[in-house]
DNA sequence: TGCTGTTTTGCAGACATTGCAATATTACAC
DNA sequence: GTGTAATATTGCAATGTCTGCAAAACAGCA
């Protein structure tokens, strides 16, 4: 879904050229002054524009690559299920929960930063709101992997339910380093624990 | 939260008097303006100016009522937790989850445009994602009144989410018109099935 | 009727976001 | 290298949401 049209040489294995090389990196500068930005000021006090200074890009350039500005910041892939996300997942032997988290948690496998940005979460609670609505911008492309493997549509939704539950958990879960698919797993097992205590 | 100064005459048993009953009158005009409109017209198609216009008020009156154009047309309590629903919900005899599902069902049983509203979700799911980032807003009173009864802040941010989980679930499931309370239940239920089925 | 507190309104302005057309830059063929 | 097509960046104008502020309209009450 990024306006900026997709190079050809940035599939293969071929090194991309110097024009995708340069995609990467106004990408990335304007993903670390958000970053920055937001993390100095809040969320509320820093305008794209202040972010497009620091990256230095126009602000019309902010908006080829990034439909908003909290998606600037937390860099959600538009397409969370890969090709290859998908294989894994329709191989994966445990039950449909299990392998949706993985796939769940694969879109924060990047890893560099996604320490600094559960600290600004937790630092910023304002920005729960917009980061669990992109979450759930992707609900239906979730709910369409797992009708692939569940026996009916009702089994999907309510798995994907279950998923994005334990996402919104380690949303607000301080610390923890560990991937993100390893704490959602944990965190539905928790889930299926308080069903043998609070419930009746 | 209403930017209307709260008149004295709205808390007890005494009769309103004009001025309360204008400002519910003004209310109700503005959301019933927002709710039609964007019932023929599609959410992103419909301006602020426009239901302003259609409710005979200026835009700067719409926003000393609501705070954004979603919340005019959900209404949804800035305070869902009354002081009466967390009576009943401490004195629940229920799982506290169970208990929970009441609470948060309650923040719809005004009841008489919920069909509506209802219809319009699945007409225009652009909605969904507005909706559900105000019911985030919620969660953290959900998540207080919920540590009340809970054994641990844990249990009580697990028991919230999977009432939430259903929620969205509810949100998404077409038609059925029973309070939403009892949905909620009726969910929760459903999790608490599938995990004897997929997981392993 | 006149005083007081509340609500409504208009206005100006900040900020996010989009469409469009001009400009600059890269890739690639000759 | 030069030229051309493709693509990226930018500027500009416009729309729409939302806020602060001060003036005007209005209800409650003496």
């Amino acid at each position: 879904m990024s306006t900026v049209a997709d190079d050809r040489l940035a599939e293969p294995g071929l090194e991309p050229g110097l024009r995708e090389r340069k995609k990467q990196q106004t990408r990335s500068a304007i993903h670390e002054a958000a970053l920055q930005l937001i993390d100095e000021r809040g969320p509320e006090a820093t305008t794209v524009d202040q972010i497009c200074q620091a990256a230095d890009v126009s602000s019309r350039t902010f908006f080829n690559y990034f439909p908003s500005k909290a998606a600037a910041l937390l860099q959600l892939p538009e397409t969370p299920v890969t090709p290859e996300a998908r294989e894994r997942f329709l191989a994966a032997s445990g039950g449909l929960v299990w392998a949706l988290c993985d796939v769940v948690g694969g879109i924060s496998e990047i890893g560099p930063d996604r320490i600094r940005l559960k600290k600004l979460l937790s630092r910023h609670p304002e920005l729960v709101s917009p980061a669990s609505s992109m979450m759930l911008e992707l609900r239906t492309q979730f709910v369409a992997l797992a009708a692939e493997r569940a026996s009916s549509q009702e089994q999907a939704e309510l798995a994907v339910a279950l998923v994005m539950a334990a996402f919104g958990c380690t949303i607000h879960d301080e610390g923890r380093d560990a991937p993100l698919a390893a704490r959602l797993r944990n965190t539905v097992e928790q889930l299926h624990g308080a069903f043998d205590e609070q419930l009746v």
